[in-house]
DNA sequence: CGGCTGACTCTGG
DNA sequence: TCCAGAGCCAGCC
């Protein structure tokens, strides 16, 4: 499996189930060879590709994250409210309840 | 082969 | 809790 970093980080998001949330460290933490700050690059990369679910990407801290050009933030708020995910009137969603860990990735298949 | 460009996280105050 | 500063690197011209 020798795929471009950034694709091997597209595939990983693609695990993310609906209605659940993972962050730009778990993300990295699963590719297994990358760090969140790259995930975020590999995601502002992409530009419109619905076969990703980058939506279901948040930061850390439970926010979503600015982007420093669209309204892309905003209307991953909206996909993801529309996915059942809440979040509170600071714009933090509850990791405990809404993030998700994925079960270990066979990269050799 | 440089230079430019970003969706982050951690730490200390 | 919130904020600024530091570390950080693959892709695409």
């Amino acid at each position: 499996m020798d795929k471009p970093l950034y694709h091997r980080i597209y595939s990983v998001i693609r695990l993310i189930p609906p209605g659940r949330v993972s962050t730009y460290k778990q993300v990295a933490l699963m590719e297994g060879n990358c760090t969140a700050r790259q995930v975020g690059y590999a995601l502002a990369a992409l530009g419109k590709d619905p076969s990703v679910p980058w939506q279901r990407v948040i930061n850390s801290t439970g926010t979503i994250s600015a982007r420093k050009q669209g309204d892309g933030a905003q209307r991953q708020r909206e996909l993801l409210r529309q996915e059942g995910v809440v979040f509170n009137r600071n714009g933090r969603t509850d990791l405990e309840r809404f993030g998700w860990v994925s079960p270990p990735i066979d990269w050799a298949r």
